[in-house]
DNA sequence: GGGCTGTGTATCAATATTCGTTACGATGGA
DNA sequence: TCCATCGTAACGAATATTGATACACAGCCC
C-alpha cells in the first residue's frame, strides 16, 4: 500500500478527475492510472468507478477513503515525531502526571524546560486518577502503569524499577523479610485499590497478596507512612531515591524475588503532527531519567 | 515510507537482531539492512544503533516506534474496511444515533439487518447529545452534523438535504415566504441551541438569524409543532418525507436560496480492524439511503 | 588469546520494474 | 460535426531491485 497512491486517491476525489489530480501532484496521467489500479489490485476491490468523462467513488472507495486520510495523517505525525528538530517549541504545553511523579520529577524538569524555551507556557495537571487525554485537551501525559490499548501513541521513556523499602526504625524493631513468604508476617503498606504486589522470581512473574493495618489511596501517603516506620513500602525508585541517599529509608532485598519493574510512558494523541513542544519535552524527560540512572531500555509498547 | 520497513522495524525490536527479524519475516539479511536504512534515509535520522553484535533503538527510534505500530494497525483497519466480505457479521453491534433519525431510519433498518444476519445482536442507543464513542464502547455512530476532527473514522454515507416545510393550514393563514428576507416576518421553529439557519444562495453560504414564539431542544418536538401549524420548520428530508407524501406538510421553496445540505456520516473508532458487523451495517445504511433517493455523493471527510 | 560463529553491510551483475511517449477509443460541449 | 479531454493500452528505455558472494567485526568458548 503506497502512500503516493493514497495521496492521489484523495486528491482525485477533490479534483474530480484523475488527470486533474495528476496535474496537481505533478504526476503523469499514466502514473496516476497505475497508482490507483495498483492500489485497487492490492485491496482486491475497485475504488473508483471510471467513465471516460466522470469519476465517482465506488462503495468500497467510499469506505476506504477516510482510512486513507487517517493513514496520511498518521504518516505526517510519524515523520514529525523524529523531524521536529529545527522548529522552536512554542505555545502552551498541557502536561498530565500523577501527583507523586509530578511533584518529584516532572515539576523540576518543567522548570528547566521553561528556562530553556522561553516561548513555552506550561500547564501541569497532577492527578492520581486516569484522565481522558483527548477530552481534556492534554498534549502529553506521563504514565507509569501498563496501559490499555487505545487511540494514543505511547512511547516508552524509561524503565521504572520498584523496590521494597522500610525505615531503619522499622527494620530494627521487626527485622527485614528475607524471602517472599516472609512478607506475609510483615506490615505491608498497600494502595487501597491494589492489595497485590508483583514480583519476578526465577524468570517468572509472581503476584502475591499482602496487607497490613494501613492502606491509602495515595502514593505520597504510603511513602510518608513508610518513612514514619509504619511498615514496608513497595515504591518506585525515583520516589525513594532521596530518602535512600539520606538514610531515611533502606532498601530491602529478598533472596528469591525482586519487585517487577514497570516502565514510564509518554502518552499523547496520535495524528495532528507531534508539536515541537511535545517532542522536546519527551526528549528532555527521557534524558533526565537516563542521567538519573534509569536506563531507557528497548522493548515494546 | 514502506510498510514492509515498518513491519521489519517492529520485528527487529522484539527479535533483537536484524538477521533474526529477517528470518522471521522470510527476508534476506541484505533486504533487511536496506529496508531499515532506506527508512532512516527517508526520515533523515538513525533509528537503530548498530553494533555488529548488538542492536538498540536510538532516541529517534524510540520516538518513532509507536508511530510505526499505529501505522500498521491503521493499515490493517483500512484493508478490513473493504475486505470484510466473506466473513459473517456476528456479535453485539452497539449503534448510536439521534432520536429522530434512530426512530425513523435506523430502527427499521436494524430490523431488516437483524433478520438478514441472525448471528448479530444490536444495542441501539438513541440520544440527542453528542456522546463519546470510545468511552461508551460504541461500534458505530450515525451523525448528521459536520463533525469536529478527532481520532475517529468518519465515512460519508449520504447527502442529507434539508428543506423548509409548513403545514397547509399555516400557509393558508400566513402565506409562504418567497425569499430569504421574507423569513423574518414568519414564525420560524428553531432549535433552542441554534437560532441560525444556513442557506446556499448564488453559490455562497448565508447564515441568517431566525426566530419565533416557539423553540425546542428536540427535532421531534419541532416537527410536531410544524405539523400542528405553529410555523415553518427547517428539517431533514428523511424526517418529513412521509408527511410531504401524505400532505400533512408542504415544502416551501425560496426563490433566492435553498437550505444548506448536510451529510450523514458513519463514525467509528479507528484501528482494531473494522468488524464485519460494522462494515455490513454501514453498507446496508448507505444502500437504504441511496434507494430512498438520497444520492451518496463523493467529496470529503 | 585465538579460532569460531554469527552479525551487519558493501559490491556487482542479472533481473524485474518503472517510466514516459505515443496512440487509441470514448465522451461531452461548442 | 468537430474538437478537446479523459482514461488507459502498448512498448522500448531507463531505472531500481534482488540475491549471491565477500568482508570486517564483535563476542564467546575452550
Amino acid at each position: 500500500m503506497d502512500f503516493d497512491a493514497l495521496t492521489l486517491l484523495i486528491e482525485t476525489t477533490t479534483a474530480g478527475s484523475l488527470a486533474e489530480a495528476a496535474r496537481r501532484l505533478r504526476l503523469s496521467p499514466m502514473k496516476a492510472t497505475r497508482l490507483i489500479s495498483g492500489l485497487e489490485e492490492e485491496l482486491g476491490v475497485r475504488l473508483l468507478h471510471r467513465t471516460t468523462r466522470a469519476l465517482s467513488l465506488t462503495d468500497d472507495g467510499l469506505a476506504f477513503l477516510p482510512h486513507a486520510k487517517v493513514l496520511l495523517d498518521e504518516r505526517a505525525a510519524a515523520l514529525a515525531s523524529v523531524q521536529g528538530a529545527g522548529v522552536q517549541p512554542t505555545g502552551l504545553l498541557r502536561l498530565s502526571a500523577s501527583l507523586a511523579f509530578g511533584r518529584q520529577v516532572a515539576a523540576p524538569l518543567v522548570v528547566d524546560f521553561m528556562r530553556a524555551w522561553p516561548q513555552v507556557q506550561v500547564d501541569l495537571k497532577l492527578t492520581d486518577t486516569v484522565i481522558d487525554i483527548v477530552a481534556d485537551g492534554i498534549d502529553l501525559a506521563i504514565r507509569i502503569a501498563e496501559l490499555r490499548d487505545s487511540d494514543l501513541i505511547a512511547r516508552r521513556v524509561a524503565d521504572n524499577p520498584r523496590l521494597l523499602v522500610a525505615s531503619p526504625a522499622y527494620i530494627e524493631q521487626f527485622g527485614a523479610p528475607a524471602s517472599l513468604s516472609d512478607l506475609s508476617r510483615h506490615e505491608c503498606l498497600t494502595n487501597t485499590a491494589m492489595a497485590h504486589w508483583s514480583f519476578r522470581s526465577q524468570g517468572r512473574s509472581r503476584v502475591i497478596k499482602v496487607g497490613g493495618r494501613f492502606t491509602a489511596n495515595s502514593i505520597d501517603a504510603i511513602h510518608e507512612a513508610c518513612r514514619g516506620g509504619l511498615g514496608i513500602g513497595y515504591l518506585s525508585r525515583w520516589d525513594v531515591a532521596a530518602d535512600l541517599a539520606n538514610g531515611a529509608l533502606r532498601e530491602i532485598s529478598l533472596g528469591d524475588a525482586a519487585p517487577e519493574p514497570l516502565a514510564i510512558w509518554a502518552v499523547y494523541p496520535s495524528r495532528h503532527m507531534v508539536p515541537a513542544k511535545v517532542k522536546f519535552f519527551i526528549d528532555a524527560l527521557a534524558e533526565r531519567l537516563k542521567s538519573a540512572g534509569y536506563l531507557s531500555a528497548s522493548s515494546n509498547r
